[in-house]
DNA sequence: TGACTGAAAATTGTCGACAATCTGCACTTA
DNA sequence: TAAGTGCAGATTGTCGACAATTTTCAGTCA
């Protein structure tokens, strides 16, 4: 159980397929930025990167299609895909409902222990405003949001939720920072903690929904002063 | 534009890569029952049926694993997903929500054309139900849901909506049909459609979404009916 | 100078082959 | 008879090679 609980490298190879594992590797590459924003894929360089073939490499790229990563022309190659701010503003849209969703579950079912744990992060949050570290922030934030996916108990949300916030990340890739206000964003964050340890499902909703919406016009603003890059 | 429209064959293998040819091929396999529900899905056969070799094959089994029609399993090849009753009652929470999102959107949104294609649908499944044609009952059905989240008019909503929907799908092929009223169901699409024609968005919402909740109860119905088949 | 042509290079698409692994079955043994 | 063992066949995982297509770029001509 202890080694279940930290798997070893063996156990992973030997539990993930190859291209499962590639197919991480290549998200991180492009969620962290290292895989430019509609830059084109080369096969053959992430196959002699990663030390295999081109098969393996293909079959993760069909799985990244499939997640809407990158998209693909035929005998052109595979690019990183480009979410647009329309595009991003319809994530927000489906986003808002499933938070809706997320805050009412959690408020039902989140285990004391799991309250603890989203106070804590919110707490963390809280110092890393105190200190101005908005790289921090932004991790504990995306994890704070991951906590509750999870906490709300239901797989198909988990997993629909994960698409629509890769998309929303792959659109802040294209160069626009939130628009000010992050102490903002964790006040909403303290309210919504507050509903779900007074359990009251109805009310964390609606403020999960609203911490949405909040984060979308955050969004606008940001593109908005960013004098409104290529529409697209 | 006539062209464009119905496409040749010529241009569709042209446009759409080979993989992607038979990802779509294989999908309706399995949607339609063809390929059983947890039945192993062999790469050589598909190779030979599709005369091709196994490359593509591959590739495109790696998609529908990421739209989770399929599961793998390493060495041991991939499976056509069997959705458990836990795992449909997840899928139709998500749905729920989405479904009041959708009648909220087409009733912003619709255009006066579309409101008449819905209306047309509707009425031919009254016909249907007045003749007992269960079965172009469920596929108007199928078409009128298709069409409400095309009207919605986001493309990521679609998406996901449409994932769930396969979900659903392929838990009913396990075997038990809907439970009995299917003249109620179109009751219920009458009251939806009448909201959306008098563009009360909040109303045609909270009625899409209970349209889902009570096929969410239909189907649990249907289960307890068929004698809790096992619950895994 | 600028646009066009065409060949070379690079890249993707597909295939067949082989290694690694699993499955089924006959055989052995207690 | 029942459990275990090991081999043969089937199946998946990966690779390198070649065909098809696109891209690049030098050379040509108006």
């Amino acid at each position: 159980m202890i080694q279940a609980a930290v798997p070893s490298v063996l156990q992973l190879v030997q539990a993930n397929s190859l291209p499962g594992l590639v197919q991480a590797e290549i998200e991180q590459l492009i969620l962290r930025g290292e895989l430019a924003v509609g830059q084109r894929v080369n096969e053959s360089d992430l196959a002699l990167r990663f030390g295999m073939s081109r098969g393996p490499i293909r079959e993760a790229l069909r799985a990244l299609e499939e997640s809407r990563l990158v998209r693909s022309e035929k005998n052109r190659g595979v690019f990183v895909r480009e979410v647009s701010v329309r595009e991003a503003d319809e994530i927000y849209d489906v986003r808002e409902a499933l938070d809706q969703l997320i805050g009412q579950r959690v408020a039902e079912r989140a285990t004391p222990e799991q309250l603890r744990d989203m106070q804590a992060v919110v707490a963390a949050m809280d110092d890393a405003t105190a200190v101005q570290d908005i790289k921090c922030y932004h991790a504990l934030n995306l994890k704070f949001h991951d906590m509750l996916v999870d906490f709300a108990g239901n797989a198909r949300l988990t997993e629909a939720y994960r698409l629509l916030t890769k998309g929303l990340l792959l659109f802040r890739l294209r160069g626009l920072q939130d628009g000010g206000g992050f102490s903002v964003s964790n006040t909403e964050h303290k309210a919504v903690v507050e509903a779900i340890a007074a359990r009251d499902s109805a009310r964390a909703g609606r403020l999960l929904r609203r911490h949405a919406a909040e984060s979308r016009a955050r969004m606008h603003k940001a593109v908005a002063v960013a004098g409104a890059p290529r529409s697209r």
